[in-house]
DNA sequence: CTCTAGCACTCTTCATCTTTGAGTGACAAC
DNA sequence: GTTGTCACTCAAAGATGAAGAGTGCTAGAG
């Protein structure tokens, strides 16, 4: 644990680095803690063999290292009070009780993003809660049939396959029946399962184009399975002055489009939990402060992603105030 | 028009170019063209008065200017035989009989996209070609309905809505009913226009929530006005020289996040048509080579998108054994 | 009239130096 | 424990110069 000045050294620096992206020399602290610059080279130094500071060369000024993030979010920062303009722009979104929950999500999320230069995700996950509420299939023209699949929650997934040869309306008619009877508030993720064991055995008897039936909606069911994400302000976080380098641009950009990137974004746990840099598996030149929110037993993501240089205290809030908000 | 000797050098300076991406000096071209590298840079220096080629500085090689690739695109380039690789991979895409006909297109563009590192758009456009096939509204928990659109291409769009209070069954299904009684077979462009005039009158008379049907549904209807577009390899062009700038970058990719790009994507005539810098309305520093494809009359526009200096001769060609095998 | 050799000239690129300013570490004095 | 001071280090930015690629122009040859 740091002493008091310590720890007040610590603050200062990584609010001014937050602030101005460049390493914080010793006199730039002088005034706010009324003591000379070259005492605040002593604590700087003690700090720094502690590995909560860094040099970026032998004589620069200080930048807070992973380690010093970390305890400054852990033990310094504190809640930043929103000013009365963002609460305001947040407060009349959700006020309007016409919007779809998840539309008063992605509006907020613009906000945010718009307000902090930082790029947010939205993490649905729908196969966990959701159940089976129906399944339809239709036939179309030239041996074309659609299948869709309808969740207790709304959630609408479907897809066209090709027959081989032409199928009965009848036969169709047949296995549905059959799937809503049988699977009707069966979890979305048990339903590949129940339909193998207990549908395919039965259709297989007296539906000629069974396969073809039992391949279309296990289509469908693996495709729930596909968390849908959203981005917003993807390209925000590119205004960032840690992103003016081609290098670190087309790195990060690469790492958005990149399917793996759900792993970095889902989170298991309750709470807001900040990630920095390394401590994400995303990339180190990020952190990522996610939450998990429920509507309504339908589970998802937020994750806001910004520079390590984040502002940690200001993003925190608004996610809390988010997340008491969709609450309600 | 250009003498022969002039179109050559021509031809000779923007495949170069294109191979190299650095500018192209006289000497380079004295062995291909038997003649002194004096003689040359007085062909060029004509060319440069005409407009076709530009120096990047005073005594600098010649890079060709937009009109220089125009001509290049409209009177010099042969098409190019693909290799047998290049075709190879794409064969055994469309023989795959199994594949949806959108699916193959993806996967092709997918591997042109790889080969070419420039990226692929797909524009589909369901609205004009499609006709309803069917509607259906299910209830669901706590107020919420969700309204479903199918069309005779398989195509389905669906839209959660909150009713403010209940609402029973009997009056969802007259309205369905309704709806797929007199609109089946309507051109979905046509849809929400008689859903206004011709169903809420009639609606509106014995049905106590019309208005929040009527909405779940024009909502719906106009989800399918907003094209679907899917990007492949949206990165790959980044790998261009001619994106090793930060700023170039950032400006590109802001484009592409951009709802407008709908706007620069979308190919109004038959064939495949080049769009070299300014001529596109997307960005200076981009060629866009786009053609349209239409499965068994529903539309769309497949788009190329890479620097300036693209291989205009290999583009053509893939695009073109891509649009004979869609036929199919 | 066309082509070519040659030369002066321009401009980029790369490396090397220099200057300036921000900032540190160490030490002696308070 | 705190402070003033001074030598030292390094990045950033500008100046300088040499090398190399390439041009334009001109005069002479075919």
């Amino acid at each position: 644990m740091l002493g008091e000045r310590e720890a007040n050294i610590l603050k200062l620096i990584v609010e001014e680095y937050i602030k101005d992206a460049k390493p914080v020399g010793s006199s730039k602290l002088c005034e706010q803690l009324d003591c000379s610059s070259a005492t605040i080279r002593n604590e700087m130094s003690y700090l720094e063999n502690l590995g909560y500071l860094e040099k970026t060369h032998i004589s620069s000024g200080r930048v807070p290292s992973e380690k010093g993030y970390r305890y400054y979010v852990d033990n310094l920062m504190k809640p930043k009070n929103m000013t009365g303009e963002e609460v305001l722009k947040l407060q009349t979104i959700f006020h309007n009780n016409s919007l779809q929950i998840s539309d008063a999500i992605s509006k907020s999320l613009e906000i945010i993003s718009e307000m902090t230069n930082y790029t947010s995700v939205i993490l649905g996950s729908a196969s966990k809660e959701n159940k089976l509420k129906q399944v339809e299939v239709l036939p179309l023209e030239s041996n074309n049939i659609v299948a869709i699949v309808i969740t207790d929650k709304g959630h609408v997934e479907h897809k066209t396959l090709n027959i081989e040869s032409s199928i009965s309306i009848d036969e169709i008619k047949k296995t549905t029946d059959l799937i809503n009877k049988m699977l009707v508030d069966t979890p979305i993720d048990e339903v590949s399962e129940k339909l193998e064991f207990e549908i395919k055995p039965i259709i297989s008897k007296y539906v000629k184009q069974h396969e073809a039936l039992y391949n279309a909606f296990y289509n469908v069911f693996t495709d729930f399975a596909k968390k849908n994400m959203q981005f917003v302000g993807k390209t925000n976080i590119l205004k960032q002055p840690e992103f003016n380098d081609a290098e670190k641009i087309k790195n990060l950009i690469n790492k958005f489009e990149d399917k793996k990137i759900i792993n970095s974004i889902e989170e298991q746990e309750d709470g807001i939990h900040i990630y920095i840099g390394s401590e994400n598996n995303l990339d180190e030149d990020v952190t990522i402060i996610k939450t998990k929110y429920n509507i309504d037993g339908e589970e998802g993501t937020i994750a806001i992603v910004g520079p390590k240089r984040m502002e940690y205290d200001k993003v925190v809030s608004l996610l809390e105030y988010l997340n008491s908000n969709i609450e309600k």
